[in-house]
DNA sequence: TGCCTCTCTGGCACTGAGTGCCAAGAGGGC
DNA sequence: GCCCTCTTGGCACTCAGTGCCAGAGAGGCA
């Protein structure tokens, strides 16, 4: 059964990546709302039907990475020693995940596509809340809040506040056109929210 | 002419008016997603294609409040002195606006359906992004940042991170079922953001 | 080899959102 | 009365997304 299971999603991982690349070839050559998924059946070749069966969305074949790339964060962030404090915990995550980023040129084509495309970049938020669900339970224990108390915002306000400053990074990294260094860019951004003085 | 454009204004708000309140009747009836735009139209006694010419999308009618409210928040921040620094402006801006909010029942069911509803969460957000826009240029005076350098992310990274307070604050505050101060989450929300001893 | 079953696939038809176009109507100015 | 302008409704269309069903292919079993 194991075996017959490695088949089966092998050939479906095969069909996946076979449709992400066929959709971003199509996305960055004449724009994500140009292209409309019967282009991306058609030139992947299989049926429309189909297509629905492994992407719910037109967003989804962009975004599939964020989802996955939540899962890492989470992980990346649960084996950093608790000791470590949250906000120099999550610099580390993000450092450790982003590092894994292959190819920045490509990367930055998909970001600006991101940034300036109304849907995508509303769905990209959407992922990033689901982020905040995956991190917020390992704050709380460097908080050291007690397990199912809903009503302190401590932990939200703190995952959601880094996720904000990486989204900040993010755009004004794309703004430069790649310049800029995005770890560099987070580090300003969370040293802006958290600096007590702020007028001198 | 200027009277005209009053009278036009006025029936043309009338009719805003009439179709917010009556798809709103029925959002909260039927749920959000479960109500047709067809529906709405007919109850509001106009035609389908005349719903399209006064909100682009269904979302619009309940994130309508959003925009204006966005432009509420930065003439109410821009009209706070400059000496007072980012952090504590935000927090009076905010404070003053959520102040004029009338009947928290009411904004509690609406509040709670945008929380629950994926559509309406994301445009949400992407109302609150333009929020940003609108209020970092007043940040940026606060901070001191020349004009338009744009690789600072200093401002950018204050109100959004403000807003992410925000957002938490509302967050919970639905889930509370109301029963919490927005206001007193929102501070604490900011402070475990802040605060620069983390971990004991 | 033939049969059974399970899954993937494609095609069809449908709903619902959103848009472009055009003709008809209401209201004010002359 | 007529003209001009803005609004309205209706029609037809595209595109996203879903439900349903029939057929193809692969493996298990006698």
């Amino acid at each position: 059964m194991s075996n017959q299971e490695r088949l089966w999603t092998r050939s479906r991982q095969a069909v996946y990546a076979e449709i992400t690349s066929v959709a971003m070839g199509l996305f960055l050559e004449q724009g994500f709302e140009q292209t409309t998924i019967d282009q991306i059946a058609a030139t992947a070749a299989i049926s429309r039907r189909s297509f629905f069966r492994y992407f719910g969305t037109k967003e989804d074949i962009v975004l599939g990475d964020l989802a996955s790339q939540g899962l890492l964060l989470r992980d990346t962030l649960e084996a950093i020693p608790l000791a470590v404090a949250p906000w120099e915990a999550l610099r580390e995550a993000f450092r450790k995940v982003d590092g894994l980023t292959r190819q920045r040129d490509v990367m930055l084509k998909i970001a600006k596509m991101m940034y300036e495309t109304p849907s995508l970049r509303a769905r990209s938020i959407e992922k990033h809340l689901q982020w905040q669900e995956l991190l917020v339970p390992n704050i709380r224990l460097r908080l050291g809040i007690d397990g199912d108390d809903p009503s302190d915002p401590a932990a939200d306000a703190i995952v959601s506040s880094a996720i904000a400053c990486l989204d900040v990074a993010g755009q004004l990294w794309v703004r430069t056109g790649g310049t800029a260094d995005l770890a560099d860019l987070y580090d300003r951004a969370v040293l802006a929210v958290r600096t007590p003085i702020e007028k001198t």
